[in-house]
DNA sequence: AGAACCACCTGGCAGC
DNA sequence: TGCTGCCAGGTGGTTC
């Protein structure tokens, strides 16, 4: 599910309800996650400040006087800010119960979310290695044009390695290289810097309208609110394979990257 | 170093 | 209706 806009979609609902709250207790209903939550959990934070809400590409960064409580929502996961007596349903793994009675709470069918408790993380393993955030100064056409130098892979998975841009994932990677009129295929390392230029302004104008909507929802994602995104309805090409191109009517093709599904325009993108 | 592939897990859907 | 196989927003780890 979540790429940055989802994530920051449901940074952005937290933050006036949770921030300057304190913990009073976490709830782990199912530890086994992409790695397991650590134990001891509600012992660490019971009474602790949230200071702070951030995100670093995908991960969201709860901060506390003590560290950080990382959570990540992986394929379909959510967090939601919940009333004290709503039920509890199927994949609900985790709450953070804090001092308003609210609760944060993380539900994740596939579980292939995270949290976990980091001390440092300018040093931490998951978020050390990762690219710049999109909407940083030091992205644009001139650093994508930089580290794309020498690589063959396509253009689409350059896109989407997180240690190169952070937040970008299948869809906005393949709506971004519409956008931009850039052919998915194309080897990175083979596009001038003019055309990374245009790339990296259709990613951030594609990040941003995403944004706007409220992310997308194509099965699991909401909100911190419990609402489903709607950028979804604005795709022009993700998803729709055969239907008409909306800038020259051609149909949208289908193919694989790296294994994720890939579209685009044949007649658009070069 | 870079790229290809697998793994993790549940649920929804198409096809039979 | 049920079964099977395939697909899905991510990403770390292994192998070449």
């Amino acid at each position: 599910m979540p790429e940055l806009p989802e994530v920051e979609t449901t940074r952005l609902g937290l933050v006036p309800r949770v921030v300057g709250r304190r913990i009073r207790d976490v709830v782990v209903r199912e530890p086994r996650l992409r790695w397991p939550v650590p134990r001891g959990l509600a012992a660490r934070l019971r009474g602790a400040q949230v200071r702070a809400i951030h995100r670093r590409g995908k991960y969201l960064l709860f901060e506390f006087e003590a560290g950080h409580l990382l959570v990540h929502l992986g394929m379909s996961g959510s967090l939601t800010l919940v009333p004290p007596d709503r039920p509890v349903r199927r994949h609900d793994h985790v709450d953070l119960v804090l001092d308003s009675g609210d609760i944060v709470r993380l539900n994740d069918a596939r579980r292939f979310g995270a949290v976990l408790w980091v001390r440092d993380p300018a040093r931490h393993p998951l978020l050390d290695g990762l690219g710049v955030e999109p909407f940083d100064d030091a992205f644009g056409g001139d650093y994508l044009h930089r580290v794309s130098h020498g690589r063959r892979a396509p253009v689409k998975q350059f896109l989407m390695d997180a240690r190169v841009v952070t937040g970008i994932g299948n869809i906005y990677a393949n709506e971004a290289l519409f956008a931009a009129r850039i052919h998915p295929s194309r080897a990175s390392g083979r596009i001038s810097r003019s055309r990374f230029d245009r790339l990296a302004g259709a990613v951030r104008a594609t990040l941003t309208r995403a944004l706007a909507a409220g992310g997308s929802t194509l099965r699991d994602f909401v909100g911190s609110d419990g609402q489903p995104g709607h950028f979804q309805l604005e795709y022009a090409v993700y998803g729709r394979e055969g239907s008409p191109c909306p800038a020259c009517g051609a149909p949208v093709r289908a193919g694989r990257h790296a294994g994720r599904s890939t579209f685009y325009c044949a007649s658009c993108q070069h």
